[in-house]
DNA sequence: TGTATCGTACGAAATTTGTCGTACCTTTAA
DNA sequence: TTAAAGGTACGACAAATTTCGTACGATACA
């Protein structure tokens, strides 16, 4: 049995991992207890489902914690940047053998995309040299 | 239990479906025997595990098939890039707020994109207006 | 016509991911 | 000094995903 990780180091962030991950980007360090609470302004969770994944984080080294208190502060081992850097890098081979602009040429095309947006994404290039 | 498809009818192709569709697109309409040949060539995998993946979108109606040969020939329901639409758009959505030039700031400072590839995008927004 | 080959069907095991109950420790305050 | 509140640890269960074994039907051809 193979492991799927070709090109990073990493263990891949699973989806109720990276929701943790989110509110840790946004507010910063916190403990099990505050990011519970931001999880259940969106969907019920036990308190200790959310320890164990936590927990599972810290053993993967996607978080470290400051276990001097009681109650322990959980951080984000690696950037926001970088962690997404990686999941973008997979999402591009994955689904667009990495062609950044095969992309690009989606995204542009997505009636989601807003009008405003694309002017905005041209500045950027404009301002980029 | 909730389920997760907040803004997707679509039911979401797992990795495993995923790497299935994938050959479809490159090689179009095929056997379960084409599409396992194929994943050997990267991986192991039983011929009856492919079988079942894809006998499981076909359920999902991701894949329909021909059956009027014995050789049942699977083709996918939706095209190519009306479902990388919506996994692309999950994509932004989750990890960008659904901002497309957030996304883009990220790919255009990832170091895996390229100098060319970021002339191609430049060239393609220019031609759009 | 029988046997080897190649196909599908499908239940079930294995794995991965997600959730929770319970035990138990620490702090606080009456 | 004890009861309540709030914390961590952790095994076990549940659900979702992936893989596979076995049964059995079609086809080919010696």
């Amino acid at each position: 049995m193979k492991s799927n990780q070709a090109e990073n180091n990493l263990p891949e962030p699973t989806k109720a991992e990276l929701e943790i991950l989110q509110v840790l980007w946004e507010f910063g360090p916190s403990t099990v207890r505050f990011v519970n609470d931001k999880l259940n302004e969106l969907r019920e969770v036990n308190y200790t489902s959310t320890l164990k994944q936590m927990q599972i984080l810290a053993e993967k080294g996607i978080l470290k914690r400051d276990e001097s208190q009681m109650k322990h502060i959980y951080i984000p081992v690696e950037a926001e940047e970088k962690t997404k850097d990686q999941l973008l890098n997979r999402f591009v081979n994955t689904l667009y053998k990495g062609s950044a602009s095969k992309l690009m040429m989606q995204l542009l095309g997505n009636e989601k995309t807003s009008k405003k947006e694309i002017e905005e994404i041209k500045r950027l290039l404009d301002s980029m040299e």
